[in-house]
DNA sequence: AACGGAAGTTGACATAGATCAACGTTTTTT
DNA sequence: AAAAAACGTTGATCTATGTCAACTTCCGTT
């Protein structure tokens, strides 16, 4: 059942248990939804209404400039909150889009309709977002830390190491942008590491 | 008294009532220590083992490289929350240092003696948190996200305007090394803008 | 007030990475 | 299977920003 995956994956970050009630809860207020590839889950000018769980599949988040050139800011994979926070919040229209880049199966929770606070309100839930916050306030300052202090290729070695994932499931090109080089520079560097 | 204004903090970020049990406990549990310049709140390679409420002064946390530059990673003012959150969960040495810029009066919430988790389960304090946590986040985002596609110049307006303070209260130097780019291009910049 | 150190400025030069353009390869669509 | 689109590579050149070095200005300490 695709919600066993979810109710896992908050059972596995918490010290509470999860009771019945909640179980159902969680069953009650996720919605399940199936994007194609390529398929939208947030365009830009749009308000982002859900946090949505990743049970199977691969995202990512981007912005277009006035140039034309896509800037990659998030890749997601299984186990992922996808979601623009500012617009979720502010409930005012992204700058983002969110796509899918493969088939992705996503568990939906809305801002609408009290779900999001219900939510929120059971303990084990609470935990493992405490925990998600915290983990992803240290990986955006380590990825800014890098982006502004490190070179291209040592921001590539990292990525290779940290979430190998990311550039078996990506095209160079978006794993590029994701680094906040061009595809150029990002093949040069493969090219490079590749003789040594 | 100095806990009131940490107290107001809290109240107004928050949809739930501060009980006078809550504000017992947060002036049991919150330490107050005064910083005089230049001392250090975290020294690199301890752990860090407080969050620090700022109520009054100004710091900045940074990190030293090979070649003995420092990057500054973050600037905290009035209302700001300092700690480096990896260190303090993980229990790991930092490898920052968060130092005082100007004379600082702190409020320490301790990680030991249950003092952190008792306070996170008053609901004031947690909603506080969570929005807190949200902000940060999406504020992480925006840095990351103009660090790698905006122009030194750019970033330079960007955070006159959303932070005018900081640009009044720390020297060019360190200004500049919180934009990612060294004293030389900020006074280039700083020049250039005034022509105009 | 005068000294010493920290902060800021300016110029000459170096370099990582961007841009542009052409071409090769792989994948998708028909 | 052919055509089209997406993806990746390579070379030439350009540009924003870094580096180094000398100098000036400001500020805190005595």
């Amino acid at each position: 059942m695709i919600y066993d995956s979810l109710i896992h994956y908050i059972q596995e970050r918490s010290q509470s248990t999860l009771m019945p009630s909640d179980i159902a809860l969680i069953r009650e207020a996720f919605v399940y939804k199936k994007l194609r590839k390529r398929q939208f889950f947030l365009q830009e000018g749009d308000i982002c209404k859900h946090f949505g769980f990743i049970v199977k599949g691969a995202m990512r988040q981007y912005t277009v400039d006035q140039k034309g050139s896509e800037h990659t800011i998030q890749l997601y994979i299984e186990n992922w909150w996808a979601s623009d926070r500012e617009s979720f919040w502010k409930e005012t229209p992204s700058i983002y889009a969110i796509e899918a880049w493969e088939e992705t199966d996503l568990l939906l929770l809305p801002k609408a309709n009290g779900s999001y606070e219900r939510v929120n309100a059971i303990p084990a839930f609470n935990e493992m977002r405490i925990k998600l916050d915290d983990n992803n306030s240290i990986a955006s300052q380590r990825r800014l830390r890098a982006s502004m202090f490190d070179t291209a290729e040592k921001r590539y070695e990292e990525l290779t190491l940290r979430y190998p994932e990311f550039i078996q499931r990506f095209p160079q090109h978006i794993i590029a942008s994701y680094l906040g080089i061009t595809k150029e520079t990002l093949s040069r560097i493969r090219n490079q590491s590749a003789k040594k």
